[in-house]
DNA sequence: ATGGTTTATTAAAACCATTCTAAACTATTG
DNA sequence: CAATAGTTTAGAATGGTTTTAATAAACCAT
């Protein structure tokens, strides 16, 4: 049974990340990591909550989103001042951001290489490198 | 005379702009060039220019800065959801970024080099390429 | 299962950086 | 100098996010 296996895996990741498994970490889990990777604001995956009839409110989609974070089953990007994103796809990756639209495009690792990389200062270490692409233009 | 030199440097850069060289501009522009490259937040350059007795509102602030944007004086670095930071070095470089801190740092650009960059999918071209290393722990 | 404790959820209010508004002001142009 | 076009401003509004304080759900040891 698909649907079973599905929910187990969402329970599962909350299980795993030291969350209790609530109603609605569950059902924003599901939401999020069903489909493949996606990039949401809070307010989006409240919407896309509220259309499927799971009762939850903005404020737990915020607390949750930040717990993922922390947990590590999301990464939070920063391209739009006052708008935070949410990426479920939390492995090594970079960005394009489409300025005309808002959109957020997923750039795989192996597509960026740097030939040179400087040190971190003293004291400090690296967390991550993040690139990101500002794009003008519409898609085709 | 130095300071002569200093003040003519910030009236040209904001007549050359095309923006009308107004007391609130030339002040802001001259507290954000006279030193070497800066990140100020629009709260942080209004408590400075308070503080050496310019009156200026918030909204000035604000109105200023994005112009400047506009015309290339500055550019606007975003790493904090809820914060915008405005960088007087227009070049091409790139940042870190002190997590502990909320400090931006410049890197050089030819401290980072790409082996490899994807291509701008249809219909669209690069506006720019930002990269943002994020450190942990405290500068020494 | 049950009761007690901890943790989560919620509506509503608060927050805070930023933007808007509309009136007063200032630089520019004719 | 007057007209006009652009600028500044205080204060209100906005909008995403966080807090508050009360209610509810999950956990844990019996």
């Amino acid at each position: 049974m698909e649907r079973h296996d599905l929910a187990e895996t969402s329970q599962d990741r909350v299980r795993k990340a030291g969350l209790r498994p609530t109603r609605q970490r569950l059902a924003l889990a599901r939401l999020l990591f069903a489909k493949g990777s996606r990039h949401v604001t809070a307010e989006n995956l409240h919407g896309e909550a509220l259309d499927e009839g799971v009762r939850v409110s903005l404020a737990t989609v915020y607390n949750t989103l930040h717990q993922f974070v922390r947990v590590g089953l999301l990464r939070e990007v920063m391209v739009n001042p006052g708008r935070s994103y949410f990426d479920t796809n939390t492995g090594e990756h970079h960005h394009f951001f489409h300025e005309a639209t808002g959109e957020l495009e997923d750039i795989a690792a192996e597509n960026i290489d740097f030939g040179k990389l400087p040190e971190a200062p003293a004291g400090t270490h690296i967390d991550r490198v993040d690139v990101v692409i500002r794009l003008r233009g519409h898609r085709q």
